[in-house]
DNA sequence: TATTGTTATACTCTATAACTATA
DNA sequence: TATAGTTATAGAGTATAACAATA
């Protein structure tokens, strides 16, 4: 790609493509916006996340809340909940699917018969653990520009701004 | 908050809350996935977005589109949608309803009559004059843990990461 | 034939309020 | 009276495919 050719046609009719190409647009005040530098990193990271995991029919989402059963095994759907910034509402549909999938068990509380104390199944675990691999390995393929220094400041920095 | 008394009750009753705290929750292996804590700073970031710019009935997408169009006056249609990873089909939509809201106009191309040329209306422009303020606000105040430095190197990983 | 944009549609995610059953 | 979780529902966001108009 971009042979001497190519150069010099370019060269040769600059005004051919008035036209604002993407990789020229620009953002004005928005890159100064960590909000929106976030979402784009986001969209990116999920895009890469996606296409390397759509035929294991996991999701960004679900993953996260059976590595998160898996670690503190007994967590409270509502705790669980608040850990990960999801309403209650909404998690009483994952965990409900989780559970009819038998990733997840739900076992009513000695303590608080109201409350759900949630398990990973033995289906769940061998999920997670067949999964995991390749979502650090779709992690590392999308953050391969950064290198190792850049890839731990990265992290730690988004860590305080979550409050991780 | 936090008195003599309640630390004493706490320490003659260790066993009393045995259940798992929000703070205490462990996220084994994700801390390490850029991928999920850039999810949940993104989280934190459009948190504090809502929570300042509900009554202005403005949302980040609306606002990075309309600042977008404002930078690049005449920018088309898919060319924005690229830039800012959303799909034609979801931009048509989103465009359809700011040209109804008459914040933003289209014209159609003189070189290309299939393609529309985006202009901010006046409406168009008060509103980001009069939304952008605030919202740098937010963004400072949720981002307010990191120092000005700190602040810096993130902004700048990000925009490599998502290629910006 | 390829490209620009539209429509229809479905699915996920998110947010709110009203509800139950326990505490 | 408060809390853990559920249900219903509505609104955004996102993805795909089929389509019209123009190049």
């Amino acid at each position: 790609m971009g042979s001497d050719i190519d150069d010099a046609l370019v060269d040769d009719a600059p005004a051919k493509r008035e036209e604002l190409a993407v990789a020229d647009v620009q953002f004005g005040p928005l890159p100064e916006l960590v909000g929106f530098m976030v979402r784009q990193a986001q969209l990116r990271m999920f895009e890469a996340f996606y296409a390397d995991l759509a035929d294991d029919g996991i999701r960004p989402g679900l993953a996260s809340i059976l590595v998160t059963i898996g670690e503190n095994p007994g967590i409270r759907q509502g705790v669980l909940a608040d850990a990960l910034r999801i309403k209650w509402s909404n998690m009483a549909k994952i965990v409900r699917y989780l559970d009819d999938d038998a990733l997840v068990e739900r076992r009513v509380a000695k303590s608080d018969r109201r409350a759900f104390e949630l398990h990973l199944t033995d289906r769940g675990r061998k999920l997670v653990a067949r999964a995991l691999p390749k979502i650090r390995a779709s992690d590392r393929r999308a953050t391969a520009i950064l290198d190792p220094d850049e890839l731990t400041t990265l992290r730690t920095l988004l860590a305080k701004l979550s409050g991780i």
